[in-house]
RNA sequence: GGGUGAUUAGCUCAGUUGGUUAGAGCGCUACCUUGACAUGGUAGAGGUCAGAGGUUCGACUCCUCUAUCACCCACCA
């Protein structure tokens, strides 16, 4: 027999045997639209959340892809054509960072080689180093369809993008102008709304007073965070309904060291509240005052460059602006402008890739403009098109689209999508597809391409479109039409604005129909005390570190196990013993199944031949037999249902509890008993079959989680060939036939006479290797006969010779004592007992049963219940405490037969 | 300033439409290694379910308020 296992559980070489590379050369994951579309198969979509070219694994990215490849596994377990889309995304800003730094370490800035020259280093990058997240995603096991691989910057990722662009350009929904947006002085590049992070801040309330221009030693005093921007000031505005400056209005004031004279103008926007209730107006440097400026026909200034330092020229040029801060607060209080400084903690807007506070930068951007695209997108969530799980989020998703603005997708940076215009030498613009088209458009070859790049994320919002290999046109290949739109996006809370939102927006408004069904919004993994993973804290574990250490499955499973939907997760690395221990169990649980049936089949073949053939045969079936199979169906449909509610980490812990409490620690030892009692041939063999048919289906319900431990057991549950996969075989279904009314329970009672025993063993200290005696006493004639069917199972594991009596029976003497379902049992001590430990323990549970009867009692006693309470409840709650006044008659006279 | 989530055993968490004497894992205590497994087994200790009201015959579960923590959104300088 070729099929035994090794005595130990070796997770690398498992993991060795059924790799990603293994099944890619089978083409085990690949999926065709040709099935959906000839057979009429309903297929079954995941979208991989492309992660950055640049990235390395993290523990987001193992549960992320985790959740996926259980969600994909499952699927196609179940029949349908499965497809998981894998891919990178170009990532604009990170990856030109990347490579820059590491041309600047050779003394070479991307200027000194130029744009073209520039890029193919990025390329070259890529090539060498951009393949690595998806080769350490690979050892994580997921089942990606990788022949359609794709890359955000590929020919026709590309192409969609340039097409949408066009198109949304023609449709009047992609705008030039000139606006302020969110400037990044470190990566000196536009950023949207979504990349700038609001953080608490530590600056000065600076009070300065203005001299008015025509009175005399008259003052208006404004209060700022920005002093260094007094130098742009166009204006001071007051609130108009504000009694203090009323004569005001209309005069001017002399901004300090400018000299400039400014207008002190009368705008609603200001708050009376705030500072002074005086408001210097700097239009360049604060959105706010762009529109104060805007709505008084005022100038616009600058004094801020686009890398964060100084342009004027009243002697801070060049300065860094917070260097320029500092300088001229202390040149205004020199020239007796500053009235004082006050402490002032207020929320700043960052980078988020550069960490450093954004500027607001006037300049000419282009916008996509979002409302009309996110009626409708906000619209198919409202209605139930797109289901978000937890359903919390649609709140989040609600507010943001009912108050979206417009998104500017330029970049001044030079990796990524270049944007599709061209300008003439009178400054028209051109959008089109190619230089050629455009100069056949404008009518002359005197073309400029916009320098700009476009957001990385206009190429990711097309993400469910271009994996399915759309090019941007109207029309839809095989793909699109048989995997669009796909079912299930897993990704994280934290870019639902970034990318959730705009797929829907793109789906519907490029396709007519949402990118995907159902969002799972995974949990945010932090360590131990609760704090974000990061590289800086140092508190963030390597995945591959630990998969070599614990093994990939048990990974998997610890960290499916411990992510509920929709909460954060608190994660250390040694919390994977509990998967790595589970994997250790279900080896050696299997192990021993393989070795029972060895020593009945005798050789492979003969199982084999029996076990393809096989079915429970009712006849042969023992009570503990009938209780498994009861439990294993009650838990499949447990478990089907936990994943129709997308409860994943439910069904880890499904199959956790019923394969470690009830095959294991029940089911397997009454295995042993079976087999080394019984004489019947045919009835060990079905016993035999019966525990391996079990594990075989727990093997498949598990394999979505742990997909290499369970391959490779099922390689070893018949005699498979190395082509066949778990992953391909028909995941087990509910019987109701096994769960229905009508099968009679009839283990549990024995069971809960099993635990009672040795719960008495254990208080008295009864030794180890000492048989005692056990007497039941049974006054049902019926439940009677169950238990004298099944004395071999508590004798055997109680180590308790048991008889079964009638109800009238005598308490043995010196013995202990405990009512089990009603039943009497009586464990003889002679010897052993302690009179004062028996005691204590029975009054013990006296206080809790009568205290329960009087509970109970009172509650039916009270009309509102027994008048209001569906009947089956009550009729539960009568039977309860008949059961309880039983349970404590037995335990007093017991107890009055030890004190006598 | 708005919004969301959390608060259950020493620790980490389950508890799915209100009816269980409130569960698990880890940790702890006792006992148990001659064939599945000590990465294990058996038995046990340990909780006024954050607090206060309310709805109900009945609340860990529903409502209101409070406290603490976390996150998201927000153009008052």
């Amino acid at each position: 027999m070729s099929a035994n296992l090794d005595k130990t559980y070796n997770h690398h070489d498992v993991e060795r045997r059924w790799s990603s590379a293994h099944w890619e050369s089978e083409g085990i994951y690949e999926a065709e639209s040709r099935n959906v579309t000839d057979g009429g198969k309903k297929p079954y979509t995941v979208l991989m959340p492309p992660p950055n070219v640049t990235g390395s694994l993290t523990l987001g990215h193992v549960l992320n892809h985790t959740l996926q490849d259980i969600f994909i596994r499952y699927q196609r377990m179940s029949g349908r054509e499965a497809l998981w889309l894998p891919g990178t995304d170009h990532a604009g800003i990170a990856t030109q960072t990347v490579v820059e730094k590491k041309l600047r370490a050779q003394g070479i800035s991307r200027y000194d080689l130029g744009r073209k020259e520039f890029l193919d280093h990025v390329w070259q990058w890529r090539e060498e180093y951009g393949g690595l997240i998806l080769r350490q995603l690979r050892t994580l096991g997921i089942s990606c369809d990788w022949r359609r691989n794709l890359f955000t910057m590929d020919q026709s990722a590309s192409k969609a993008v340039r097409h949408t662009f066009i198109r949304l350009y023609r449709d009047g929904l992609i705008y030039r102008g000139k606006r302020i947006i969110n400037w990044c002085p470190v990566s000196q590049t536009a950023l949207s709304d979504e990349e700038v992070i609001m953080k608490s801040r530590k600056d000065k309330l600076v009070y300065v007073r203005y001299p008015l221009a025509n009175r005399e030693g008259e003052y208006i005093t404004i209060a700022t965070v920005r002093p260094e921007t007094i130098l742009a000031d166009v204006a001071i505005a007051v609130n108009p309904d504000d009694p203090r400056y009323a004569g005001l209005i209309g005069e001017y004031a002399v901004v300090p060291v400018a000299g400039r004279h400014v207008p002190i103008i009368a705008d609603d926007y200001v708050d009376r509240q705030f500072g002074t209730g005086a408001l210097k107006i700097t239009p360049a440097h604060d959105p706010n005052d762009f529109d104060v400026a805007a709505r008084h026909n005022l100038p616009v200034l600058s004094v801020v460059g686009r890398d964060g330092k100084m342009t004027d020229e009243f002697g801070y040029a060049g300065m860094d602006r917070f260097d320029a801060r500092e300088k001229i607060i202390t040149d205004l209080d020199n020239r007796g402008n500053l009235v004082r400084v006050e402490d002032y903690e207020h929320n700043v807007g960052y980078s988020e890739r550069a960490d450093v506070v954004v500027e607001p930068y006037l300049s000419e951007q282009w916008f996509v403009r979002m409302e009309p695209l996110a009626e409708k997108a906000l619209q198919a969530v409202n209605d139930g098109g797109v289901r978000f799980h937890p359903s919390h989020w649609i709140n989040t998703y609600r507010h943001w689209m009912e108050n979206i603005r417009d998104w500017c997708i330029s970049r001044q940076l030079w990796w990524g999508h270049r944007i599709p215009a061209w300008y003439d030498q009178e400054g028209n613009i051109w959008v089109s597809e190619s230089y050629e088209e455009a100069c056949h458009l404008a009518g002359t070859d005197k073309l400029v391409q916009d320098e700009d790049v476009l957001d990385t994320w206009f190429s990711s919002w097309l993400w469910p479109l271009t994996t399915l290999g759309w090019e941007g046109g109207q029309e839809a290949n095989d793909d699109l039409q048989a995997f669009y739109p796909t079912d299930t996006l897993v990704t994280g809370p934290d870019i639902i604005f970034f990318w959730v939102a705009r797929m829907i927006m793109a789906g519907l408004y490029f396709r007519g129909d949402v990118p995907f069904r159902d969002v799972y919004f995974t949990s945010i993994i932090r360590d131990m005390k609760g704090r974000k993973l990061s590289k800086s804290l140092g508190n963030s574990p390597d995945p591959l570190k630990v998969m070599e250490t614990y093994g990939t499955d048990a990974l998997r499973f610890t960290i499916v196990y411990i992510a509920p939907l929709g909460q954060d997760v608190l994660f250390g690395e040694e919390k994977c013993e509990f998967g790595r221990n589970f994997a250790t169990k279900i080896w050696n649980a299997t192990r021993l199944v393989f070795i029972q049936r060895e020593k009945v089949f005798g050789s492979m073949k003969s199982f084999e031949d029996a076990y393809r053939i096989f079915s429970p045969d009712q006849t042969l079936l023992s009570d503990a037999q009938r209780w498994i199979l009861g439990r294993y169906h009650t838990v499949l449909a447990a478990y089907h249902k936990a994943f129709s509610q997308f409860r994943l980490n439910d069904i880890t812990r499904l199959i956790y509890d019923f394969f470690r409490s009830d095959y294991c620690d029940w089911y397997l030892e009454t295995l042993k008993i079976e087999l080394a009692c019984k004489e019947d041939e045919q009835e060990k063999r079905h016993a035999v079959m019966l525990a391996v048919s079990l594990l075989e289906g727990i093997l498949q319900v598990l394999h979505p989680v742990m997909p290499f431990i369970t391959e490779e057991l099922w390689h070893h549950i018949l005699e498979r060939s190395e082509h066949e996969s778990i992953a391909r075989s028909d995941m087990p279904r509910s019987d109701e036939h096994w769960t229905g009314e009508s099968v009679q329970d009839r283990f549990s009672p024995v069971m809960n006479v099993i635990s009672e025993a040795r719960s008495l063993r254990a208080v008295f200290g009864v030794p180890n290797d000492m048989k005692a005696g056990l007497v039941l006493g049974v006054p049902d004639k019926e439940k009677r006969d169950v238990f004298s069917a099944n004395s071999q199972y508590v004798t055997e594991m109680t180590g308790c010779m048991l008889e079964v009596a009638d109800g009238s029976l005598e308490r043995p003497p010196h013995s202990a004592s405990s009512v089990v379902d009603g039943n009497e049992l009586f464990m003889p001590l002679e010897g052993l007992i302690s009179f004062d430990k028996e005691i204590a323990r029975l009054e013990k549970e006296l206080g809790n049963v009568s205290s329960y009867v009087k509970k109970m009692e009172k509650k039916l006693a009270n009309k509102g219940f027994t008048d209001n309470a569906p009947p089956d409840v009550v009729e539960g709650e009568r039977a309860k405490l008949q059961e309880a006044r039983n349970n404590l008659e037995k335990l007093q006279t017991n107890l009055s037969v030890l004190c006598e």
